[in-house]
DNA sequence: GAAAGAACTTACTCCCAGTAAGTTACTCGG
DNA sequence: CCGAGTAACTTACTGGGAGTAAGTTCTTTC
């Protein structure tokens, strides 16, 4: 009955730090997967981890600080979820198709971890991202049509497949482009093209029958 | 001599809204893509248009409304410049050849434009879009381990192709786990997977002699 | 040469990232 | 049990950028 701290609310308030650093970490996951990087705010976060500003600011330096701590947890599940599938594969081919898999899978169940890595996380919301996103619907309409004509016209064929082919395809020279600027332009547009072409053309055999 | 507007500076100051919009559209892309979308102000368009700030309000309504006046017009650019090279080839093949070097063409000649449309124009500058490409390295240096193991030891490997290969495939999946997480969760991941899985493995016969 | 309207500005508001300086709770040696 | 030391935490601010209300000046047109 002496005891000093039994009233009301013997919430613990004051935590390690470690334990702060986990549970702030874990609220900044949900919501910038929720609203993405631009709709969070460093107050949203303080306050649904029922703390003050400055005290994130104390552990993880900035917003992008924040953000890339996130990111860093992220990258770890995902990148071991896929190499386990890969090296758990007996032969190359499986192998890709496990990898596939894992990838896909791995963005299925944790579909919060997947808008902060790539999707949304770092993407203006609104309307300048939808706008973004209908040039890369133009692509893919234009690519599927090209798919289109090139398979036989007796035989059905299967919408998702030309969708997923499209889509495939414009996603890679996305990146090439991204990937061509940052390497100081190089390999040439040639070099790229004709590899593509490579890479892409015996594939869609497959699909035409 | 007696004239009333000529002694110095004669700049006309007015212009007509349609002369003044292109103005700014040309400033706000060239903003847009040396700084990106968050690194950009509106303070700093319109000082650079010489200009101030509401009058940009009152002709494109708010910053995403300007960011989207610039994409669209790059749009119609590259859209345009890569349908023409299609259409006009003389068969499938070589349409798809000629799709390619004019994505890649048309962003090598417009750098800027490129950044706006897709790179950094709506990331986060700095580390955290840093960051988010470490993981994408992650996995192409994963993929590419796999493309390797898979050729012939005895022949020299092309390591450019190796790149472009992995660096597709990276591209390639994360837009496809983007489609099908707004395509509410379909096809499922093992159509992914297999769809995937077909054209990239004969295409990768190519690549191995 | 005045009326009318288009082109343009000054001077704000609010919101959010980031910070300076201080306060409160825990802990450990005596 | 108590005070000193420190880790955990807060209040109260600055600065900058998006967006706006309410005007002011130029230019055209009758």
């Amino acid at each position: 009955m002496t005891s000093t701290t039994d009233d009301v609310v013997p919430v613990k308030r004051r935590r390690d730090r470690a334990a702060r650093e986990r549970e702030i970490l874990d609220a900044a996951e949900q919501i910038f997967g929720d609203r993405g990087y631009q709709g969070t705010s460093m107050d949203d976060v303080a306050a649904t981890v029922g703390v003050s500003k400055p005290l994130i600011y104390q552990y993880y330096g900035s917003k992008d600080g924040l953000f890339l701590a996130c990111l860093s947890r992220l990258r770890a599940q995902l990148l071991d979820a896929v190499s386990d599938a890969v090296l758990a594969a007996p032969d190359p081919e499986q192998a890709m198709y496990a990898g596939f898999v894992a990838w896909f899978a791995f963005l299925d169940e944790h579909p919060r971890a997947w808008s902060v890595l790539v999707d949304e996380g770092m993407l203006a919301a609104g309307p300048a991202a939808q706008a973004a996103d209908e040039v890369r619907d133009e692509f893919v309409d234009l690519i599927a049509m090209m798919v289109r004509l090139n398979l036989p016209a007796d035989r059905p064929h299967d919408e998702d497949e030309i969708q997923i082919v499209a889509q495939s395809v414009s996603g890679a020279t996305e990146r090439l482009a991204v990937w061509r600027t940052r390497n100081g332009g190089t390999p040439s547009v040639e070099k790229l093209a004709t590899t593509l072409q490579e890479l892409l053309w015996r594939g869609l055999d497959s699909l035409r029958g």
